[in-house]
DNA sequence: TTGTACGCGTTATCAT
DNA sequence: ATGATAACGCGTACAA
């Protein structure tokens, strides 16, 4: 199975390698006719170039990358979409890379800035626990996106960016709401605080009980299982379901699910329970999905304005490797949506 | 900015570069005090090989490619996840790649081919509307998993392998469903039958209805919008909306809608208009994903065997590869599975 | 067991 | 404007 390469082409066209090297990437000098006939021949031998061959030489490809820690998170179609246009509109390249699980997303853009001389990097999701040791690795630009970060910690850093909602601040403000609603017994469901955003999250939480006096009973605390996907339907469900079927459960009268999927587990374990939403218990999550426009009920969330962080995303990363700028540590505030599944509790 | 190489490696060890490669790829004969040795030198220095002039030489990866059409279809994640699983359980390197809407993945499918010596490729969605003349170009197997596919066009082909449902019957099924609860105003949510998977769903709805004698109204007939996602919640919504508001509104007491996303959206829109489903509007999808398990009310749906088709895809292909086996046009049964949305319709 | 030298397919440099 | 040729970083005959 011989590949046809830049060599056959050449030969067919009784031209030097040069040439149709000129002709393929639209070099200035070279004659128009010669490059219609290369181009002509092209396209009826159906030659693709070897990317791995370019990558090997190229200087100056103007390529960034991101890379995607959780594929099953829809929270993060949106985002990349926008990723997409952008970087497209700046006349980038762009290559996307979902991380596996296991693998160590700072070693994968280890390996791909290698790969395809990478200008910058962004990473999507991930649990943002690199040594700086590791990070210092790299030598592009990056930035971490809609991660979960305790901005105390990164004041003043500057070998990177971050671009985050404050976690803590907005769930204190969702769990500040659902108080306010009257409601005491507001069960918590969250990753283990061992997990960046799960604590972030839940430290909002138990923030929001300390400043009205109220304290937090252990038993509103529901972690995820951690064998199974932490932010998945399934796992809301389950959670909620062992929460409800506690002695506990008949107390509760409200349910704040740190995102907007773990939410909609809860719903179904709490309709399985007969309890209506919001009437008996509310619901609420995290996030701002599209879906929970569309649940039944729609779902009371924290709406993350993904859109303006995936652009200024890109624009930041590029304006970071053209020097026009110095790296960033943004928050975006986030909106408390209210909608229909929390309401006031039953006197 | 200089780039580490493997030669910097051979010089600090001071051994020859194919002693380096070879301690990097396990090769046999290599003394192991030297391997562990050049090892070190390569974790402390921090060194990567670079995977575009591997690529360039190697002739053995074992490696297979699967493309992916539509990011956004909740549908593909829980395939490709155990795509995964079979992949790297045959000890083969998996490249994943994402295809814009806009991009022809075939064209995607033959610059992998070349960049990465790919053995296999895997097409999970899209439009399958290719000439026969690009498809030859491919020269490794390839399949196409879960596309919507007409099986009597393609009986006897062996250029490439087929694993589909057929969304014929299987949609058939579904609208025989609910004309035996009933119903016979039955409204459709479908994509515009230029497009195959629509044509084919759309087509078992008509059927279903002929062979009972019923004649299909065409105002029953809601094509979904064509300038955004076919198969998006928001285009259920308005599509199912628009149907609500008009004057046939009144008389529609079920609504088909050929995927779970659309059949969501269709939700909304009937409750908003002030129904209740299932009690005056059943509401049936299509797919079977997760989310359907928790919606509010359960969706009634046609399920794909995922599972299985995934596996048997790279089962399939790896067979093929190994010319095990020949190519072949594998036919999976869905299930009807009713839940709570339908019921039967008011009298 | 180890090192040398060549080639993979392309782009960049330098002549012409 | 065009062509020859040297890299790019690695794997692998082949020789040692």
């Amino acid at each position: 199975m011989a590949e046809i390469t830049i060599k056959d082409i050449a030969k067919k066209c009784g031209v030097g390698i040069s040439t149709v090297s000129r002709a393929i990437n639209n070099h200035p000098d070279i004659n128009p006719e010669t490059r219609k006939k290369i181009m002509e021949v092209i396209e009826e031998t159906g030659f693709i170039p070897n990317n791995s061959a370019r990558n090997l030489k190229r200087t100056d490809a103007k390529c960034i990358a991101v890379l995607v820690k959780g594929i099953t998170n829809p929270f993060f179609s949106n985002m990349i979409q926008i990723i997409e246009e952008e970087t497209q509109r700046n006349k980038y390249a762009l290559v996307l890379r979902h991380v596996e699980a296991h693998e160590d997303e700072v070693d994968v853009a280890l390996e791909l800035e290698k790969e395809k001389r990478l200008r910058g990097i962004v990473f999507l999701g991930g649990r943002f626990v690199h040594s700086e040791e590791k990070l210092a690795k790299l030598n592009v630009p990056f930035i971490f996106s809609t991660i979960g970060v305790d901005i105390t910690d990164r004041i003043g850093r500057v070998e990177f960016s971050n671009i985050a909602v404050d976690d803590k601040l907005e769930s204190k403000k969702m769990t500040e709401y659902l108080l306010e609603l009257g409601h005491r017994n507001v069960a918590i469901i969250v990753e283990k605080p061992q997990q960046p955003v799960g604590r972030l999250r839940m430290e909002g939480y138990e923030e929001a009980y300390a400043e009205r006096g109220l304290v937090v009973s252990k038993d509103m605390i529901c972690y995820v299982q951690d064998d199974i996907d932490s932010y998945s339907m399934e796992n809301g469900y389950l959670t909620a379901k062992k929460l409800m079927e506690s002695e506990v459960g008949a107390k509760v009268t409200a349910i704040y699910a740190t995102s907007d999927s773990l939410a909609i587990g809860a719903c179904r374990a709490v309709l399985e329970a007969g309890k209506k939403i919001p009437e008996d218990i509310s619901v609420a999550g995290y996030d701002g999905i599209e879906l929970g426009e569309y649940y039944n009920p729609k779902l009371t969330t924290i709406k993350q304005p993904v859109e303006e962080m995936a652009k200024k995303t890109i624009r930041l990363l590029l304006d970071v490797i053209a020097e026009r700028q110095e790296h960033q540590q943004i928050i975006f505030p986030a909106e408390l949506i209210v909608r229909e599944s929390t309401g006031q509790p039953r006197t």
